[in-house]
DNA sequence: GAACTTTATCAACACTGTGTCGAGAAGGTC
DNA sequence: GACCTTCTCGACACAGTGTTGATAAAGTTC
């Protein structure tokens, strides 16, 4: 059953929440809900959002659209759940990201971590998608995205500042400042070359086009190299 | 009258293209159509395109809804049409950072060109967004935009390979795909800005810190700048 | 200046999609 | 077997889109 949302936590459902009853929560009704979701990816992959009806999703699922609102509130619901679940993933790319980037090269930890997280939004490129479209009307999407952007800001912010004082970076525009540029560009690039837009870059070029962006924002300096 | 989009020409419009007649050409409805235009522009900086409904539009221009479509097909074209109008300014722009950018130093010049270029958007904000948001539902917008962001893309893909070839930027990714990011970074950096999202560059920081990166990544290498 | 054409207007309609209500079926519990 | 929950859906009320057809007003033609 669709819950009002937890702020990002993402995590497992929890089952059983009430009571002490052993696991026979329900079943048919999981089951319905579980439809319900399934059916939403599937046809995302086929068409845009905005596209899909409350009653395609019902129908997908096998009951009647009254029946769809007594498992979530709306459309967006759905999606939201599903972002949601995405999102999770992502953020578990994120923190082996920073991991490695502790311990090892920067360098090589920024590529690992952009590489990762390019990796987990491609291999669910519809969804991807669609939290794009949902984010344009809707402010429960626009706030969630907003909180996954604000931690990718904060960790880029820092390391860009812990490479600029140990002297392995030079020093130019705020920290943060520069963190959401590249943040946002990876975003938008990713996107483009997902919807495959006009220009946009080749999925397998995506990545070394913004590794080298990334790493010469960070780390060159906007002098010429030659005179 | 709308008519059918002759690609991003967008100049003036044609006045009394049909027959010879002086220019008595209509007077009541070039006002109309006009009046369904501002009132849109001015609700768009109230709230969101998908909040504003042909309804809107008519009584805004003191009219009834079918005849509304008299003079559009539809509310997207109506931002169609706006979206066009700022394309158009903003091509100025564009030839005019080029100028700059072929007489004197291309870095000013680019400097320059991005200034402009952001100048432009900034002055229409709301229209900005509107075109953003159609752009996830409409094709036509979509094409529209894609083939702004392709002369851009063109010229600044021109400038890196001249700056590459006279020696003063290092060679690197192919200029075309770093043309496409640097470009595309811009949009969604000054897109989060406009609609004040919540990691987003201040209004005053967003030229900085563009005209940073792309310097960096032209003009820089990857290489740190100490060892 | 009457007949005719073009331009403009809108009430009424048909349609698509959303979300709610209330009546009931299906199953588990005491 | 009375009694909850859980689940289901037909029927409704609404909001929005786009079309039709009747009609008015203005301009053109002879």
């Amino acid at each position: 059953m669709y819950r009002e949302y937890p702020m990002p936590t993402a995590a497992k459902a929890d089952p059983a929440a009430p009571g002490r009853g052993r696991r026979t929560t329900r079943a048919s009704g999981d089951d319905r809900e579980r439809s319900i979701l399934e059916t939403a990816e599937q046809l995302l992959e086929e068409r845009p959002l905005s596209e899909i009806s409350v009653d395609d999703l019902a129908k997908g699922a096998g009951i009647s659209r009254p029946t769809f609102y007594f498992y979530f509130p709306s459309k967006d619901a759905v999606v939201l759940t599903i972002i949601d679940r995405l999102v999770a993933a992502a953020a578990g790319s994120r923190e082996q990201a920073l991991r490695t980037l502790a311990e090892g090269d920067p360098r090589a930890g920024l590529r690992q971590g952009l590489a990762d997280l390019y990796a987990a939004f491609r291999s669910r490129r519809a969804v991807t998608l669609a939290a794009a479209e949902l984010r344009m009307t809707n402010p429960e999407a626009r706030e969630l995205w907003a909180q996954v952007l604000e931690g990718w800001v904060a960790d880029v912010t820092a390391v860009i500042e812990a490479e600029r004082a140990r002297g392995a970076a030079p020093a130019g525009e705020p920290a943060r400042d520069m963190a959401i540029a590249l943040v946002q560009m990876n975003e938008r690039v990713q996107y483009a070359s997902f919807a495959g837009e006009s220009p946009s870059l080749e999925q397998d070029r995506v990545l070394d086009v913004l590794v080298d962006i990334w790493l010469r924002a960070i780390y060159g300096s906007a002098e010429p190299t030659s005179l």
